[in-house]
DNA sequence: TGTACATCAGTGAACGCGCGTTCACTGATGTAC
DNA sequence: TGTACATCAGTGAACGCGCGTTCACTGATGTAC
């Protein structure tokens, strides 16, 4: 009658563990910073003692960059989804908005996690979530140059509006998780407006050289 | 030979005592999280006992509700500086552009806060900065409404054209806070074109009605 | 001007608490033969 | 398949520490007469 009971190896379930671990930081952190996370509050969320953390990770720190690098694997991901095909700057921009759009209530901690501790976190978690932040900029500043219209612009130009993007969308997602469920989707389409807005005044821009 | 002896009296030199904290909290905050201020660590750097706090502030929070307003209050001042004077788009953000760069290294401790605060801060404290901000907007965008060369625009688009200006703005003063001094005239640079851009795309802008 | 009393900013001892980290340990899982 | 040993995720007691807040106090400043 009942399955036969799952045979478990012990990196499975150190690995369960360790989802247990960040899934329960993500958790506390969403009611505060990460700096004031505390490690028996964690353990006790776990299931664990709290020296068992340190099978898992050296410190704290180790914990904040872990979660730093898994919310950037899910906005890579994003990334890639919406490279696959258009080419024209307005259906870049228009489709990455759709995309962060439709991640953004999914992933609710990831992106909060990033927007508190971008600014004022820990030394060493922010300097990472900047750090990915500009590699964002960089690497939309690369695909923006291969487009035939914007094939005057400098270095300098795709730059200034690569970032201008990255830096709306992080304002708006960062707006989209504090606000009420209500507010959400007015959000969104403030969003998708101001970057129009935006991929006007690049359309009518003149390249600084 | 020696000035006569000041006759500070009881309340003044409460006063001093006052600003003493907010100075010594602003310092303190530069290098963590407002909600890992520690009490006593804020009493020894004012040099007083961690009780005598009591007399000037009932709780932590309501410090922080007074780093807020004064950090606003200069914010304010500058917008009313910019308000003095033009008319037209261009020159109103251009204008807001060069006193924000010139108020902002001298004022570095209250733009950090604000930055670091912002989000993932205590509730009351980050509420009360979104607020703030929120109010700039709206005042922005009540001014665009004034001009002339808007007068087509709803108050959507207005709105719109509002929030991407003071998003861009809080972005920039972050980025400006946190990176070397010797980035940071590249910083307030890539500001003033940004805003540009965006001033070149308002111009374009077909309004949504 | 002098005296008696009120005010109140700052003191200092004491409290109970949750913290991160150390350490030697346990006992189930995994491996070698 | 059975046995002996190694591995190692998780245990639990213990530590010293800084925390926020309470409380009764002190003594200089301010006020009323």
């Amino acid at each position: 009658m009942s399955e036969a009971p799952a045979p478990e190896s012990r990196q499975q379930k150190k690995d369960r563990t360790r989802r247990a671990i960040l899934d329960a930081a993500l958790g506390l952190v969403g009611d505060g910073a990460f700096a004031a996370l505390s490690l028996r509050q964690l353990a006790r969320q776990v299931g664990i003692v709290p020296t068992a953390f340190y099978r898992h990770f050296a410190t704290l720190d180790d914990l904040g960059l872990a979660l730093v690098d898994e919310s950037f694997v899910s906005l890579r991901a994003m990334l890639n989804e919406v490279r696959r095909g258009d080419p024209t700057p307005e259906a870049l921009i228009d489709k990455s908005v759709d995309v962060l759009a439709a991640h953004l209530a999914d992933d609710v901690a990831h992106f909060r996690f990033i927007s508190r501790e971008r600014y004022g976190g820990v030394g060493v978690v922010s300097e990472a979530i900047r750090h990915e932040l500009d590699l964002f900029g960089r690497e939309l500043a690369r695909d923006l140059a291969r487009m035939p219209e914007l094939s005057a612009w400098g270095a300098r130009d795709l730059s200034l509006l690569a970032t201008l993007f990255v830096d709306l969308m992080v304002s708006a997602a960062a707006e989209f998780i504090e606000a009420a469920p209500a507010r959400r989707h007015e959000i969104t389409d403030n969003l998708r407006n101001q970057a129009r807005m935006i991929v006007v005044g690049a359309a009518g821009w003149t390249p600084l050289d």
